[in-house]
DNA sequence: AATCGCTCGCTTTTT
DNA sequence: GCGAGCGATT
């Protein structure tokens, strides 16, 4: 509406903008009351700048101008991001005005991830590109299955020369896929040692996607992948852009070119595109993410898209954030939006030295326990990690001590054998072309092994569509009586309309007759099952089930010695990938030294390193009030020397050069003795492991 | 044809 | 410390 109008009776007045600073109500607003949909969007929100909440008030201020819920399309990088915007959103309108609490009470229909909502979308235009609705969707793991069946099937596993390893064939796959550039430059680029097996490889890939379409199984990328083919159709492409209005998308510096094409195709002109992001934070190049997408963004648009940035921080004190601008300010190529803070405090962050990892688990725990004592819930802390082993023996300390904690990241639920046995019976029943669920699936019976699973799917495949009965297949006479029961279990739970959950809760039950057999620690794993089952019950049916759960997954493991209950309070423990989006009043990260961060994985090019720096960066602006890094001088690594395990001396995070010491507070732990001198510096402290490591050699 | 037991090689981050 | 793969055994 122009500015000569007034707003129309029931319009609230737009209390919810006074609390916003003055970009955030920029972004807020931006092109909605203009009375036609705004041009291309840009915020660019540094870490703490209450992103989450410009977008949720941006979303709340679209529904209070008319927008349906239905025409929002609301991409974030998580579930949890997509529930945590639907709640605040729903929380600002229901201050203006009950009807619209009303219009969001039932949430957005289409907000969640990209792979997420691909899958949704992808049932709902199945039959227009000849996509069975049906179709089951492969987490990682099964499409390795799959590559490594396809790789045998093309000889490649007997090769003379060791052919690449199914994840490594998956991983290339799936490079080139998300990057959208051909093999070659990915070889070249990421995978240098396979480069020799280019050839191959293309016809391993030609083979691997005419399985996934026989079966009609898709895998991660295809999510993305058909969903962008689809939106290459100027019809369909014409249908969605006006059926989604308006789209939004969180952490947009991790989304890859397959992502942004699919806006561009939705959305060519921007009108309706919101993107946020923070080129900063951009810690996900390693799945085909590219920061590019959103330095970019501007410019893909004629006229450009208008741009706000978000610098003032809520979250972290002064010296905190002063310590991370500066550990971000050292990057090569730098965007940072040098952010300031609004609050108080004059604790720097500490950078504490202890001997070793067992010495780190004692301190950290110790800590912890001293601030919850000072007030600090379990809650409100969290112990942050490069990769999910790191945390081990602060589990072990914790759980020593009977404290409980909920750990983020690293192995899922959902990779556990007894769950992916599950959840195999249940793909198959639903999509019986499925060779890698039933393949699994079927071998759970007792004297059935590859052979004959092989031989029953070849009969499924040939067969002409709803006449294969699976019970006429056939099996060793032995087990035949299994195999009946096994077949109509089958049968009875991929009927159409089959009840639900009751379908899951017999699935389980079947299967949890095998398991005494199947593992030796049943017992555990049953508690799993039975979860499971649970877990069903809360979803409307199988499909839904299947999809979201292998999107995503729980991210707790239930194995896990002491996990909570849900209103205890409990630590949180977590990679650093994983906490993202996430704020504590105290963290603690662990192994801030070289090797570990950055990873000695990730230090082959310069891309690579500054992924890294980014990654210590995400880790520091995690925290509010509290920071620690710890410095372990030694640390053990397993497996490479034929002895066994062995340690190495570590030196402090190249990302914290000693230009940046000012900025810390140097500790020791355990506190040197008085009486046997001065407390050491941090400096001194690492020319002593200098001195230990020439001494290793005498 | 299935299953058990042995050895060898690899070992991040995740939708 | 773990899975994939292979050879021997049932």
């Amino acid at each position: 509406m122009s500015d000569t109008t007034t707003p129309p009776a029931s319009l609230a007045p737009t209390d919810y903008l006074a609390a916003l600073n003055e970009a955030q109500r920029e972004a807020v607003t931006y092109g909605v009351a203009t009375g036609e949909v705004a041009g291309p969007l840009l915020v660019i929100a540094g870490a703490g700048t209450g992103k989450t909440n410009t977008l949720a008030h941006r979303v709340a201020h679209l529904l209070v101008h008319g927008v349906q819920p239905d025409a929002l399309l609301l991409l974030t990088f998580s579930r949890r991001a997509a529930d945590e915007m639907t709640r605040r959103v729903q929380r600002i309108v229901a201050q203006v005005s009950p009807r619209l609490a009303t219009l969001a009470s039932g949430g957005f229909a289409w907000s969640g991830t990209f792979h997420g909502v691909g899958a949704r979308l992808l049932r709902e235009y199945a039959g227009r590109i000849g996509l069975d609705p049906a179709f089951t969707i492969h987490d990682r793991e099964d499409s390795g299955d799959l590559m490594n069946l396809v790789r045998h099937e093309l000889g490649l596993s007997s090769k003379a020369k060791r052919f690449p390893l199914k994840g490594t064939c998956l991983a290339i796959y799936s490079a080139a896929v998300n990057t959208q550039s051909p093999l070659v430059e990915v070889l070249q680029s990421s995978f240098p040692w396979c480069a020799e097996w280019e050839a191959d490889l293309k016809a391993l890939f030609r083979a691997y996607v005419e399985a996934k379409q026989a079966q009609q199984v898709l895998d991660y990328d295809d999510l993305l992948l058909y969903w962008a083919q689809m939106a290459a159709e100027p019809a369909i492409a014409r249908e969605l852009g006006a059926r989604f209005t308006h789209v939004l998308v969180d952490e947009y510096q991790d989304t890859n070119r397959l992502q942004a094409g699919i806006l561009l195709s939705i959305k060519p002109d921007g009108r309706g595109l919101t993107v946020v992001g923070d080129d900063a934070q951009s810690i996900y190049s390693f799945r085909g993410a590219t920061v590019r997408n959103i330095l970019d963004f501007p410019a893909l648009f004629e006229p450009a898209a208008m741009r706000v940035t978000l610098a003032r921080n809520y979250r972290s004190t002064p010296p905190i954030l002063d310590a991370a601008n500066r550990v971000i300010g050292e990057a090569g190529e730098c965007f940072s939006k040098n952010l300031w803070s609004a609050r108080t405090g004059t604790q720097k962050p500490l950078l504490v030295s202890v001997r070793d990892d067992a010495d780190q688990a004692a301190f950290v725990v110790e800590q912890i326990l001293a601030r919850r004592e000072g007030g600090v819930r379990l809650k409100s802390q969290a112990v942050l990690f490069r990769t999910s082993h790191h945390s081990l023996r602060v589990e072990i300390e914790l759980t020593r001590r009977n404290i409980p904690f909920v750990k983020f990241g690293g192995l899922k639920f959902l990779e556990a054998a007894h769950v992916k046995d599950l959840l195999a019976i249940l793909r198959w029943s639903q999509n019986l072309r499925d060779r890698v669920s039933g393949f699994r699936a079927m071998q759970l019976l007792h004297g059935m092994g590859p052979k004959t699973a092989a031989r029953i799917l070849d009969n499924l495949q040939t067969a002409p569509p709803g006449a294969a009965l699976l019970a006429e297949q056939p099996v060793p006479d032995g087990m035949r009586a299994a195999w009946d029961e096994f077949a109509r279990l089958v049968e009875s739970a991929g009927a159409p309309g089959a009840p639900w959950p009751m379908t899951a809760e017999q699935v389980a039950q079947w299967y949890e007759a095998q398991m005494e057999r199947l593992y030796e620690d049943a017992a555990v794993r049953l508690a799993d099952i039975q979860q499971l089952a649970r877990l069903a019950s809360t979803y409307p049916g199988r499909e839904r089930f299947l999809t979201e759960l292998t999107l995503d997954p729980p991210e707790v493991t239930s194995d896990q010695p002491g996990v909570p209950l849900l209103d205890e309070d409990y630590l949180i423990l977590s990679t650093i990938h994983s906490a993202k989006g996430r704020e504590w009043s105290a963290v603690s990260v662990l192994n801030v030294v070289d090797g570990c961060i950055p990873s000695e994985m990730s230090t082959g090019t310069e891309a690579e390193i500054e992924e890294e720096r980014r990654l210590l960066y995400v880790a520091m602006t995690r925290a509010k009030d509290h920071l620690e890094l710890l410095l372990p001088q030694r640390f053990y690594v397993t497996g490479q020397s034929s002895t066994g395990d062995r340690h190495v001396y570590a030196g402090r995070t190249r990302f914290i050069p000693n230009r940046l010491l000012d900025c810390f507070e140097g500790r020791s732990w355990p506190c040197v003795d008085a009486d046997a001198g001065p407390v050491m510096s941090v400096a001194q402290a690492r020319i002593d492991i200098a001195a230990k490591m020439r001494a290793m050699w005498q």
